[in-house]
Order: structure tokens, then sequence, then C-alpha cells
RNA sequence: GCGGAAGUAGCUCAUUUGGUAGAGCAUCAGCCUUCCAAGCUGAGGGUGGCCGGUUCGAGCCCGGUCUUCCGCUCCA
């Protein structure tokens, strides 16, 4: 087996190849870090976004589903923080390669002004027997020096933030001195405004245009909703919103094939609870979804939950499963306790209240969150690359074959007249047009039978049917298991049924 | 974002010092064969990532740009 930075490339290549996933307009050379489903990804992804709602929505009765508008009123990225915590002025030592943040940067250099104004109060403080701070400060000629240029630092510093001038930000850096602390040189780089919001103008005339934002996560529309849902769908804590959906993050750097895109899809479900009870349901949704991964029956040694020490400012518990990817124990899922934070941000900017009156305590009380979040694309990744197997079979030759969850797989199952002669091809037609209403099949009388096994396997068709001269006599066909390839000989009568079965989401379902 | 490497047919790669691009596999058509990538015949497919420069002439030299990979950095 090659090592795992070749299989990973391999991996990527095979998606190509066998119409997983494309680069995003690629005839124009692509666009950084978006890629396109091809028409077996497409299927994939489908049906592990099924597998999820499935497992989230139709197996728990307290927990529905939704989908919120991409676009969202702008206020609502003041509240849930992304305006301000991306909104960074960004600037780069070139010898260190090190990025701080300007404003920062500013800051420091007046701290240190200001330290040696303390400095020169302490000195004074010790020369003189009644000392006067105050009049010291608002007399002392060096004081006053150092007030003056921390004013001026100031309001250019102010001035140029609310022109958004970044040249004049560089400038005052420049000015100041300031040196990085790791190489000691002052050789900067443009100051540049990262957001990691995208932005696009609503409204066909432009002066009337409003700036909004494609939502950078899809929990904001569940929280904008709380209420509705809430309402309308009478449900009593505890009780959960699902929804997935596409998000856009302007990443700085943003890599690794599809683990990290600018525009990927979510799967999120926000679980609404009881005060003081969050850290029973945030224990509780640890391992439920560490269950519905294990039910895809990869190892379990390739999940591991990794805690979250420094909590972001929203929530009181975080931790991610984490898969390992051929790359190393990459984030996959998180799970995060956010509190009633969000929806009290909500209720202060829209002035609107987001409770839920709980008949049992008789009061109202805005409730806790615990949140599940996942990404699809980061999923898909971990499916496709845990089930990409290079064998060599006994006789020497090799295959490649996908050994995906059958209920994941694209193409269920393959139908293929063993010749295309003697009536097959009419006899697996006729099957094929039977099995179509249950499954997604494919039937292919090109080439001969081995290449048409080794095609599907490259897929992950997990079964393939084969039509020959006995079906004509016996009415019974072989299946073929892609795993062992194995075949059976089963009564054409039967196969519905047994293709159902053995390709169905309800087996996996029932083991969570 | 910084540094390094790469980009030739769908894929993997050739094209010795600059002289108007080839192979295998794949694809398509036909024939033959039929249970794990068989064979034969034929066909299609490339403005050499893109733009510019040097040159009589550039896939090859130079500059820029885009994309990808590796390392660092960043990452709610």
């Amino acid at each position: 087996m090659a090592n795992n930075e070749d299989l990973f490339k391999n991996v990527v290549s095979h998606s190509k190849e066998y119409g997983f996933i494309f680069q995003s307009s690629e005839i124009y050379d692509g666009l950084s870090a978006v890629y396109d489903y091809g028409q077996n990804g497409a299927e994939l992804k489908k049906n592990i976004r099924d597998y999820w709602w499935r497992s989230m929505v139709q197996m728990h009765e307290n927990i529905v589903g939704i989908d919120a508008a991409i676009f969202m009123h702008p206020t609502t990225w003041k509240a849930s923080g992304h305006v301000d915590a991306f909104n960074d002025p960004l600037i780069d030592n070139k010898d260190s390669k090190k990025r701080y943040r300007a404003d920062v940067l500013i800051e420091d250099a007046v701290a240190k002004i200001e330290a040696k104004i303390a400095k020169e109060v302490e000195k004074a403080a010790k020369r003189f027997e009644n000392f006067d701070e105050k009049m010291f400060r608002s007399t002392n000629p060096r004081v006053m020096e150092y007030q003056k240029k921390i004013e001026e630092i100031n309001n250019r510093f102010k001035d140029a933030m609310e022109k958004n001038d970044l040249a004049e930000v560089r400038q005052i850096i420049v000015d100041l001195e300031v040196v990085c602390p790791v190489s000691g040189s002052r050789n900067w780089t443009e100051v540049r405004q990262f957001n990691l919001m995208f932005s696009t103008a609503m409204g066909s005339v432009s002066e009337d245009a409003s700036v909004i934002y494609l939502r950078p996560e899809t929990a904001q529309g569940i929280f904008v909703n709380f209420l509705n849902v809430q309402k309308t769908g009478r449900m009593k804590i505890p009780f959960g919103i699902a929804q997935t959906g596409k998000a856009f993050r302007n990443e700085i750097v943003a890599r690794q094939f599809i683990f990290r895109m600018r525009e990927f899809e979510q799967m999120e479900m926000q679980y609404f609870v009881k005060p003081g009870t969050e850290m029973e349901w945030y224990n509780k949704w640890k391992e439920t979804r560490m269950k519905w991964h294990n039910a895809l029956g990869f190892p379990e040694t390739k999940y591991r939950f990794h805690d979250h020490i420094k909590l972001a400012h929203y929530a009181n518990a975080a931790c991610d499963i984490e898969f390992e990817f051929p790359f190393g124990f990459k984030e996959l899922e998180g799970i995060h306790s956010r509190t009633d934070f969000d929806l009290k941000q909500h209720e202060q900017f829209s002035g609107k209240k987001l409770q839920y009156f709980d008949p049992e305590l008789n009061q109202n009380y805005v409730p806790y969150v615990v949140e599940t979040s996942i990404g699809l694309d980061r999923m898909f990744l971990a499916v496709l690359s845990q089930s990409y197997k290079e064998e060599k079979l006994e006789d020497g030759s090799s295959r490649v074959v996908l050994t995906l969850p059958p209920f994941l797989s694209p193409v269920k199952v393959a139908v293929l007249p063993l010749l295309n002669k003697d009536g097959l091809p009419e006899k697996a037609t006729e099957i094929f047009n039977r099995l179509r209403f249950s499954q997604l099949c494919q039937m292919e009388e090109k080439d001969s039978i081995g290449k048409r096994y080794r095609r599907q396997d490259a897929i992950g068709t997990p079964y393939c049917l084969t039509i020959d001269h006995q079906t004509l006599e016996d009415n019974t066909v072989t299946i073929r298991e892609r795993d062992t390839m194995k075949q059976d000989r089963i009564p054409v009568d039967k196969v519905n049924e047994i293709v159902n079965e053995r390709v169905g989401i309800e087996k996996v379902l029932a083991r969570l």
C-alpha cells in the first residue's frame, strides 16, 4: 500500500477520473478552493446528507428540519459577532513571516508611550514630597509631549479606520517605528482587511443598495426562526431544529482538496434545552453523534474527541469529533454548548423576545443551546478516503475499489448481460426496468464482463447482477458482491426484495 | 499571505544542445470473444495553463499571471 501522501493523491485523482469531484470552472484554470461535485459525487453527497437528515429528523420526534435562506438581514451578523470578529486589519512582517493585527500593534505602541509617562510620574513622585500627580501630568512638558503624541496617534488611527484607509494604518505603524517582536525588523507588508464574510449588494439601484453577506454559518438561520418553529410546531423543550445548507467563508488559506473550501455545506442541529441541563445534553449529543459515525462501519480508531480548552466567546463547553484523514486527524464535526448567547444577542439587536414559556415551571426563559455541526464536504472526504482501496488480487492482478457503505453508494446495482446477444440484453433490460423504480441502477453491455465489474468497483457499486444463458432457462441471475467478489445465484423474482434489503438505509438507522 | 516545486491528449508520461508534438492506457465505431481490466481494425482528441518578451524560429530561454502540491502561517 502506498504511503498516506500518495494515497491521498490517488484519492484526489480517482475522484476526478470517476466523476466525483471536479475543480470549479476548470476550463478557466479553476477557482481556488472551490469544487464541483460530478455525477457520482452528487449522488454520494446526497446520500450522506440523507443519512444525516433521516437520523436527525426522521428518527427524533422532537427534531424538525428547516431550510433558511443564505441571505439574512445584515444585523444578524452584528448580533452574532461575525461583523466585528471577522473585520481585523492585518499586517505581516516580511522577515519573520508573522502576522499581526495592525490595530493591536498600534495599541501596543501607545501602551509603550503610556508606560513612559508612568515612569516619569513615578520618578517625580519619588523626587517631590507633596506630589500632586494630577498637577504633574497637566504641567510637566515631557509628559504633555507624550500625551499629545498618544492623542495624535489615536486620532489618526480612528480617522484611518473610519475612512477604511489601510495605507494610512500602515503609515502609522511605520511612523511609530514599530518593530516585529520576533524578527526585530520593520519590513512590513501592506495592511489588508480580512473579512471572512463574502458580501454583495441587495437592491437594483446601486445608491439604494445595502451591503448584505453570504452567511458564514447556517446556525443563525435557525436562531432567528426559533420562535416561528417553536410556536407553529408546538414544540416543547427540549427540542431541536436541523438544517443543511451552504455557507461561505473567504478563507485566507484554503487547501487540502475539499477539506477547506470557500463555499461549503454544513449540516447543523441546534438543540434547545432548559438552562442548567445543557451539560447533560452536551454529553448526550457527543455520544449520539459518535454513534452515527460508527454506524458506518469504519474502524472506531479512526475517530476521536478533541475537547476545546480555549472556548469561543459564546460557548461554555465545546469539542470536535476528529477523523483520521490521509493527512492526519482533523476536525470533522463540532459539538458546542452555546449557552443562551445567540438568542440573547438576537433579542437585544432585534428588540423581540425570544423566550420559551415553560408550562412545568410556569415561567419564561431564554433556552440554552447545544449545537452539533458537521461539514458535509468533510464527511464526503472522510467516507471517500476511507473507502478507497488499492487491492492486489490472488491472480496477481490488481483493482481499485470503493468499499462504500452500500446505502451511500452512488449506483446501487449494475445490471450486466454476460453477452451482447442471444436475448440477454433484452432480459437484462426487463430486470433493469423493474429495479430502477426503487434504486439508482446502471445497465452496461459494452466490453468484457470483467472490465465492467472493475468499472463498477471503481465507483463503489455494491452489487452487480449478471444475466447469462441460464437466466433464460431457469429465471435466475448471479449477484456479485463488490467487496468479496463472490457470486450467488438468485431468482429473478426475488431480485428487488434482496437488493432493497441489502442496500437500504433502514438497517443502518436501526443501529443508532 | 510567505518560501519552494510543478503545469504537454481524459489519465500516466516522452519529445538529448530552441527547428511547427508522440506512446501506453482510456474514449468512440465495427468485428470477434464471453464470469473478473483479452484480441483485431479504424476513428476522434493537444493554439504545450494563460499573457507578454527575446529569437529568423519558443513546449524548451526570460518576465508576469492563474492553478495545484509541499513547508510555514492562518483558521469560531
